[in-house]
DNA sequence: CTGAAAGCGCTTACAG
DNA sequence: CTGAAAGCGCTTACAG
């Protein structure tokens, strides 16, 4: 590996000049310049970002990206929106992938330490649920942190996210509006109570009470979100559907929405017209089934992006711009040709 | 940011034995040591691990991999080799996402410098086709490279991927085995010649060649992968079909090939009854589709763990295990429901 | 077991 | 416009 003390002996100059010559050309002598720039090509000269990354001082600003599942469906999307906002500041991204297997406090607080002896001014955590009782750790890190798809049970750090009781709340007046009554859900396993698929079930059963529907334990089954959960849990709802007879099932995600589409075409039943699902995500797949798949869509381009001017803004607003709680981004209901309207008659 | 210096000083010692006491604690008194922690822990210590990652003496060996989307669907996997192997050799991973849009040459060239600049000992470049004319850059990198799922044109790299040809060949096999013999191809976007995706077409050519099977220009529709392209290729190829009566249709990816399945359906006829689809890829949505897609699958895990053992070789057989060209890893063809079998009376 | 000192590769006031 | 020198945070022979 060629330093700036290779280059400074080939061109017969000092490395405060190289060093110069490199980054801000306009400081030295076209003719200098010119030398270090051949002897840096000849020399196969790469400058070593790291050293310059340990000089805390002149350092750009940079924020470290904590991820449970590097390639969820959603990852894409969010990234997009934050690179974006991050390239308009000029600050860094670094990016470390939680393994699942570590979503423990002590892989969290591995990811903290990772990115933050990499030296980031700001950290942005997403998708994972972040217990109380970590305040101490949060204290450690002394620079601001920024939740995104997840919340703070104390509700002492910002959090970028759609409101998952509300948008499902409204996925089942979306139901309810088109005359369904009887109303089944498949949801996230119960674990912890605050994670984003656990305020899913909040929502819909706010929403049963609120329009007064008939509910029973029976009207849920519970499944890990991906596919082959929500065809089991559907199997389940089929087997309790004797008696209780529902036309309308709200899945927690599209994949075990759909999941549950094959379940009930495997039974010889018809979405939507003996039952209507409506999922939640929207996943590009969910054009293509069939029948389509209506659901809940999130922002989350914008909750990256958001989630990242909120940074910005406590990093240089050098003062009291903490802001905490929650920042509920807007969700949207895709309609498509999953669910069917139920005229008085019918049922 | 507390730094050993600090750390020093609280504990009244000097810097070496504070580092000594954090890296190597065995070399220290055990009081001293404790003084250092706690003081470490006080002060709210995190080492600074740029700086480490400066010293190119001291360092561990890394690895760059360089990948053009890491939302692809085959990401988890192929990392999930990788990663695994890695860890095996105590060996660090820097990742680097080229944005499509800068899978240019340029981007490419970026993306070498920016790893490099971390100093890593060698690189894994995913999915990115290498033009010929790149040995400049290569060479000046100056460190091991290795190709996966992807080629070099001049065969200088080594590439660990699966034999896209033969494993192309092997669909239309299937499909002759199940007594097709008019067969279709939706096939990639005509675009670099060397792309994955472009070799899948020649293979369905060679097969229709040896098997000696019915071809025109109207048994092959393109589109460029994704759901929505697969079904407006199988709209043109089922325009065509008026005269050619394709039986069975091969598709260079799963999502094409479910986006042709829904096309199918649309158009009032019936997977496999009417048309038989076979896909590229295996996605886990492939078992939840009416008809469940037969498929081909690609070993990810195993290339990204052989593409780390070869590099670890070439870096530590300090010599000539250089090994160039193509590693071909074995692909699997998936049986589920998306292709029937055609007895000798029925064409 | 511990400390003073040299070194890693680079940047930047400071003085010319 | 250029160089000598101090500094970034850390590690590690070397000497005690």
């Amino acid at each position: 590996m060629a330093t700036i003390q290779d280059i400074a002996k080939h061109a017969g100059i000092s490395i405060a000049t190289v060093s110069r010559a490199l980054n801000k050309p306009e400081m030295v002598n076209v003719e200098t310049r010119e030398r270090v720039m051949h002897a840096a090509k000849k020399l196969n000269y790469f400058a070593n970002e790291n050293t310059k990354l340990s000089n805390v001082k002149n350092k750009k600003l940079s924020l470290g990206i904590i991820i449970p599942y590097i390639t969820a469906f959603y990852f894409g999307e969010l990234y997009s929106g934050i690179s974006k906002v991050a390239e308009e500041h000029n600050i860094d991204l670094l990016l470390y992938e939680l393994k699942s297997q570590h979503m423990s406090n002590e892989g969290i607080s591995k990811a903290l330490s990772f990115v933050k002896q990499r030296m980031v001014d700001g950290i942005i955590l997403a998708s994972c649920h972040v217990p109380g009782d970590y305040e101490d750790l949060i204290e450690q890190v002394q620079i601001p942190i920024a939740l995104v798809l997840s919340s703070h049970e104390n509700g002492k750090l910002p959090a970028f996210k759609v409101d998952d009781i509300r948008s499902s709340f409204d996925a089942v007046a979306y139901l309810v509006s088109r005359g369904h009554r009887h109303i089944g859900m498949i949801s996230a396993l119960p674990t912890e109570p605050e994670r984003s698929e656990q305020l899913r079930f909040r929502g819909y059963k706010q929403a049963i009470d609120f329009y007064n529907l008939p509910y029973s334990d029976s009207f849920v089954a519970f499944g890990d979100m991906r596919f082959d959960d929500g065809y089991v849990a559907m199997k389940q709802l089929l087997a309790n559907n004797e008696k209780i007879e529902l036309t309308a099932v709200f899945a927690a995600s599209d994949e075990m929405a759909i999941g549950a589409m094959r379940c009930i075409h495997d039974a010889g039943l018809r979405v939507p017209e003996d039952i209507s699902v409506i999922g939640y995500d929207n996943l590009s797949v969910g054009t293509m089934t069939t029948p389509t798949l209506t659901t809940i869509e999130q922002p989350f381009g914008q909750i990256g992006s958001e989630s990242v001017r909120h940074l910005m803004k406590v990093l240089t607003d050098s003062g009291q711009v903490t802001g905490k709680g929650n920042f509920y981004l807007p969700h949207k209901i895709i309609e498509r040709e999953s669910v069917s309207e139920i005229t008085l008659s019918a049922k």
